[in-house]
DNA sequence: TTGACATCATACAGACCGGTATGTTTTAGA
DNA sequence: TCTAAAACATACCGGTCTGTATGATGTCAA
């Protein structure tokens, strides 16, 4: 007989915790948020109603922990991206072009969560809205960053164009061909970066 | 004492179902579908329920009548503002970067309809997905001609850059600033226009 | 006047919702 | 081994959801 030892991840959540949350992150993403019971998560995840509300005191703040959880996965992957072209901002805004590109066009991406999760939940001060409007001043910040060290001359324009590029390639990808997106975000940056001085 | 005529809409459907639509639209942009329950529609729209489902079989055919509504709205709009410069295509995209612009900016402004509802619904064949797929490639295929128009090297490449452009935009609200959208708009399309032979 | 039909008001069915209450079993640590 | 916390299973609460059933009231045209 093993042990069964039940260690305590690594960054201190409880396992259960864990698993009530990337169940519910994978059939909130997948399905939508409304669309979820908590009854659902309960049975997908194998766990007792008690345990998670003992955990989430409210779905709501399953949801709020959800949109974090799917927040910092993807500023992870970015700065797994960033620090590999820590010396030229073009390349590093090439390599997002990618992966973005990439990600979009996964045959069953459904989009961004922060956008479709915002787009549920209207009212201003929901936390869902929150985050997500968090979510979209940070990625401007960044791209602020990228396009000072690329000495436009207006780096706040450029970053808002290049952010509104990347937030309307999430939602767009009905109108991609298998692909298409990394090319067509990539040239669109060259372009803007072109015109920046204009 | 007034006659109180019944007078049929001049568009066909009945007045009670004009109504009904116009209310459920409402209610559905501001708050969003899966908030509203068809006895709110009810009740807002001062009808009974059961003329309700007279007129709409199942809250989906609403729900499906609301989005093509909208698409309708849009594309009224749209051709009112093409038809301004039907020989100027530069022109005609300036013009659509200012009506577009001005729409996101507005302060109630809650995002596109048809985006935000097949956020609500993510099961592919859903008459909403459907709807908003369509909606998105008729916006390509429009951007396509002015591309076209404009001579440009590869507009079927510019027509995509442009549409994600414009979904961006109808996403990015929070990320603009007063008036700021459609400046930002326009320069980006002209960026792109300009390096779309490279 | 009569008959067909649209609209009204109301009540209900059956499922599901988020959340709580209760009590038992398992686990971890002193 | 004993204790306290955590996870378990299950049942329940009140409310809301879409959709239907029922029957009264109003309207129009033959």
């Amino acid at each position: 007989m093993s042990k069964n030892v039940k260690t305590a991840p690594a960054h201190g959540g409880s396992e259960v915790r864990d698993r009530i949350l990337e169940t519910a992150s994978e059939l909130f993403y997948r399905r939508g948020v409304r669309a979820v019971g908590v009854d659902l998560v309960v049975e997908r995840s194998g766990v007792a109603k008690t345990s998670l509300y003992r955990h989430f005191g409210t779905k709501n703040d399953l949801v709020a922990a959800f949109l974090k959880r799917e927040d910092q996965d993807f500023w992870g992957t970015w700065d797994r991206v960033s620090e590999r072209h820590s010396d030229d901002a073009l390349a590093e805004l090439d390599a997002h072009c990618e992966w973005i590109g990439e990600r979009v066009g996964r045959r069953n991406y459904r989009g961004c969560p922060q956008i479709n999760t915002a787009a549920e939940f209207p009212e201003i001060d929901h936390p869902a809205r929150i985050v997500a409007e968090t979510h979209m001043r940070e990625m401007r910040r960044r791209l602020n960053v990228i396009a000072e060290k690329l000495q436009v001359a207006r780096p706040d324009r450029l970053a808002g164009q290049l952010a509104v590029i990347i937030n309307g390639a999430f939602v767009s990808m009905p109108l991609f061909e298998a692909g298409e997106a990394t090319e067509l975000l990539r040239h669109a940056a060259h372009a803007l970066i072109a015109a920046s001085g204009d």
